[in-house]
DNA sequence: CATATTTGACACGATGAAGTATCACATATA
DNA sequence: TATATGTGATACTTCATCGTGTCAAATATG
């Protein structure tokens, strides 16, 4: 039934803008707003009271760009952890880096900036802290992931400093996991009595526990 | 509107009994079944998985029994931590009261038996130290609570043996709460590895991180 | 200006769980 | 046996959220 009067179908107009922006890059602020608002909102309220609804207002959305940029609340929570370990990785990267030499000097930075960092962003610290762990579907695996970057990372700190005497990888993995759980629920704690606890006492506190770890381990005198 | 053909109302038959059992014993037992049929339901496929129906269903029960018993889902998961808190704190006693006068025994024993309760009885372990983080409600409360009975626990058995010289108490809180979180967050992984390392090598790997610390305390050469 | 696409606001149906109520049957006592 | 209460199954109402669909206004382009 299409009337050939006229040739008014092809060649329309297309280009992809609008506001200025192009559309890949439209789509992109849209999820980052997306991924702010659930941090914000799954560190502040928790991930069960947190709903696509709650996370679409929060970021000036709609549902429809809500499913634009994630299938799921479940992938949110997921690419929310994703983001925030890595960024708490790479503050504590940062911090660390001009003391790579000196076991004492590293491990008090990478403390001071672990606890620092979760003080100064206790939504992102209950995400990765609290939240996290609650939810099965595939956080499990991203957990364990993400998890296994802070032990490597510890591991990597130890390993210039450890003699030829020292115990086995196994041992060592056991000992910096435990470590990790240290800090991640001395932080647990922190944030579940509102950061009452000087941050120095908890610097001073984990500093022994690894000074002894480093003193089995042939470090330090 | 009361007829007076005949005083049928007054003096009618009840004693509470039923099956044998008194009204309270068999409201006990209901409670009970409840609190087990959660324990297993929510430490195996999780709280936020966990309807009040398939408690139910898993009790054997209907849901009226439930709210006898119980107000909401919460207040299960409360009470479930709440048990099964208490249950691993016991025989964790039971396992170190032999050892308390020697530090490495006591350790060990103490190490093995809670890494042991935790293979042994894997659904209560995931309930208490994984699905209980994830509300809110009473159960932030609750959670400290009970997290601080094993920090208490941890410095009652370390107190015989410190020197006056040791580290203040504050510093010392600070350790065990990190030495707790050591245990837990390593038990976190191993129930999500299915339990594939062997429990040796945690208890070994622990061990050190304990030494470690005694040192410091002044424990120990 | 005309047309097509992007956007925002909101409505809609489906689902599942919470909490309550109803009904028939079982058990104890007179 | 008759009656009151305990019990089990299940129906019911209510509610929140999910995921999708609709429609008008806004924006870009010929």
């Amino acid at each position: 039934m299409s009337s050939m009067s006229t040739k008014s179908a092809p060649t329309l107009q297309r280009s992809g803008k609008y506001a200025g922006k192009a559309a890949s890059t439209r789509q992109a602020e849209r999820r980052k707003k997306l991924l702010a608002a659930g941090i914000k909102l799954i560190g502040r309220e928790g991930y069960a009271a947190t709903s696509i609804d709650a996370v679409c207002h929060e970021a000036g959305l709609t549902k429809r760009y809500f499913y634009e940029s994630f299938t799921n609340s479940d992938q949110l929570l997921v690419e929310a952890y994703r983001t925030v370990t890595q960024e708490y990785l790479s503050t504590i990267m940062r911090a660390t880096r001009p003391h790579l030499k000196d076991s004492r000097k590293l491990v008090r930075a990478g403390l001071q900036q672990s606890f620092g960092f979760v003080k100064d962003n206790p939504d992102k610290a209950r995400l990765i802290m609290i939240e996290a762990m609650s939810v099965r579907s595939q956080l499990g695996e991203m957990y364990g992931k993400s998890y296994n970057e802070f032990v490597e990372l510890l591991v990597g700190f130890t390993k210039p400093f450890l003699p030829d005497s020292g115990p086995g990888d196994a041992l060592l993995a056991v000992m910096a996991k435990g470590a990790v759980g240290a800090i991640t629920h001395l932080c647990q704690g922190w944030i579940a009595t509102g950061f009452r606890q000087p941050v120095d006492e908890l610097v001073a506190g984990t500093e022994l526990i690894f000074s002894g770890m480093g003193r089995e381990l042939g470090i330090l005198a």
